[in-house]
DNA sequence: GTGGTCTAGACCACA
DNA sequence: GTGGTCTAGACCACT
C-alpha cells in the first residue's frame, strides 16, 4: 500500500489519501475484506499525521468503502455497501457539468474529452498504471 | 445576467459566479467585448459582498476569461486569451481523473457517464437550458 | 442554545451535543433555518475544545440535521434532508431490539415499557420538558 | 449455545455476547441453573480470544444474570437476581430516550414505533425467531 | 468573524 | 497492538 501525497497540493491530504484508495479500489488491487494499513502505520509510512489518516479514513467509512472489522482492522467493505446510487449520480453529475462546461468555453473539442476520458477507464481498468 | 447563488453549497460564493459566467461564455450568451455589470451592481444583484464579486472578476481576469476595458469596465475577452492550453489540459485531465475513478469503484456503467457528459455537452451548445 | 453536557458519562461529549440538538430539532426548538451557535462560541459556553463541537456538527452534518451556510454559518436544514429512511429504521430496529430484549429478561412488563415510551413522545411533542 | 458474532458491528464484541446471552434468557432458552459453556469452549466455538468470552462473563455477573457455580462452572442465576430495579430503569429510559427522540426528529410516525417494539415482544415472547 | 484542515500529544476501550 | 475520543494550538480560505 504504497501512496503519494503531494503535501504542496491545494487538494487537502486526507483527500488525496481518499482518491489513492478509491483508485486502488476500482483497480482492483484492493478487493472486498482485504485490509488497509492502520492509521498509525499508514501515517508514519506517508509523512502525516495519524489524525489527517484518521479523518481520510472515516470519510471512506462514511462513503461505504471501508469498515472497522474488529479483528482486523480498517477492511475494504462488500461493494454493496458503496454501489452508485442516485444520489451520487447527481453529485457526480453537477461536477461533471462544471467541469465540462469550462472545456467548452475554452473552445476543447469535445472528441479530446471524450479520449481523456476513455483513456483515464482504460488505464483504470486495464491496470496500465 | 441572472446568477443563481446557493449558499448552502460547499462550493465558495465566487466559485460559483465564476462558473456561471463561464458557462455563460460557453453557451455563446456572453461574446467577446460584452460588459459585465460592475462589481457593485452584481454584488447587490446577487446579494452578496463586494469582496465576493471581486475575487470572482480578479479570478476569472487571470484566466484569461475577463479584461479590463478602460471605457467599458470589465469585459469578456477574445477568445485566444483563454483558449485551452496544455496546462489547463493537464489539470482538468487530474479532475476528470478523480470523478471518473470514483465512478469506475461504485460500479457505474461507463456507457451511463458518457451519456451524462454528452447531455451536458448537449444543453451547453444548444442552448436548451 | 444551552446544553447540559455530563463530562463524566461514558457517552462521548461530541455524541451529547448531537443528542440536546436532536432534542432541540425533535421539540420544534429549532427549525429549517435556524443558525446554530458557531463552533467557537458553543465550544466555550460548554467548557470542551472545539474540535468536538467540530466533530458533532459534522456527524450531524452527514445525518442530513445541519448544513453550512456560507452566510449564516451552520444552520438546520430542511426536514427532507433527515426524513426517516428504510436504513435508519434497519439501524433503530436493530438497537429498540437489544434494549427491550434486556427489559423481558429482566421481567419488566411491556405496560411499563409503553408507558415509558408514551411519557418520552409526550415530554418531546408537549415541549414540557 | 450458538452464537453469530458480526466482526463488522460497531458492537463490541463482548457486547454482542452479552446480548445473545441476555435474548436466551428473555427467550426462555436459559433458565435458572442451566450451565454456560466454558469461557474456553465458547471462545473457540465463536473464534474469538479467551478474554473478550471472560470479559463478558463477567459483564453478565455484574448484572446479576450469571453466577459462578462451584460444580458447574457459569450458571444462570434465579430470576430475583437480575429482576429489574430503578437504577436499571433509569438507564434503560435514558437510553431509549436518545433512540425516540431522534425518531421523533426524523419524523417517523409513533404507531410505526409502537409497531416496531410490539413485533420485537412478540418474537422474543413467541419464540418465533 | 466563520468553518476547514493539519499537527501533536494524550488517554481509553477493545481484542 | 488497534481505532475512538479529547485537548491544544496553528494556519488558511471564505465572507
Amino acid at each position: 500500500m504504497i501512496l503519494s501525497i503531494d503535501l504542496n497540493s491545494e487538494t487537502p491530504i486526507y483527500s488525496q489519501i481518499c482518491n489513492q484508495i478509491i483508485k486502488a479500489i476500482a483497480k482492483g488491487q484492493l478487493k472486498e475484506g482485504d485490509e488497509l494499513p492502520s492509521v498509525r502505520s499508514l501515517a508514519s509510512d506517508v509523512g502525516v499525521n495519524l489524525h489527517t489518516v484518521n479523518k481520510a479514513y472515516n470519510a471512506l467509512k462514511a462513503d461505504g468503502f471501508l469498515i472497522v472489522n474488529r479483528r482486523k482492522g480498517v477492511v475494504v467493505n462488500n461493494k454493496e455497501a458503496y454501489q452508485s446510487t442516485e444520489a451520487y449520480e447527481t453529485a457526480l453529475h453537477s461536477q461533471l457539468e462544471i467541469l465540462v462546461i469550462e472545456s467548452i468555453a475554452r473552445g476543447l473539442e469535445s472528441s479530446k474529452l471524450d479520449e481523456m476520458i476513455t483513456r483515464i477507464i482504460e488505464e483504470t481498468k486495464g491496470g496500465l498504471s
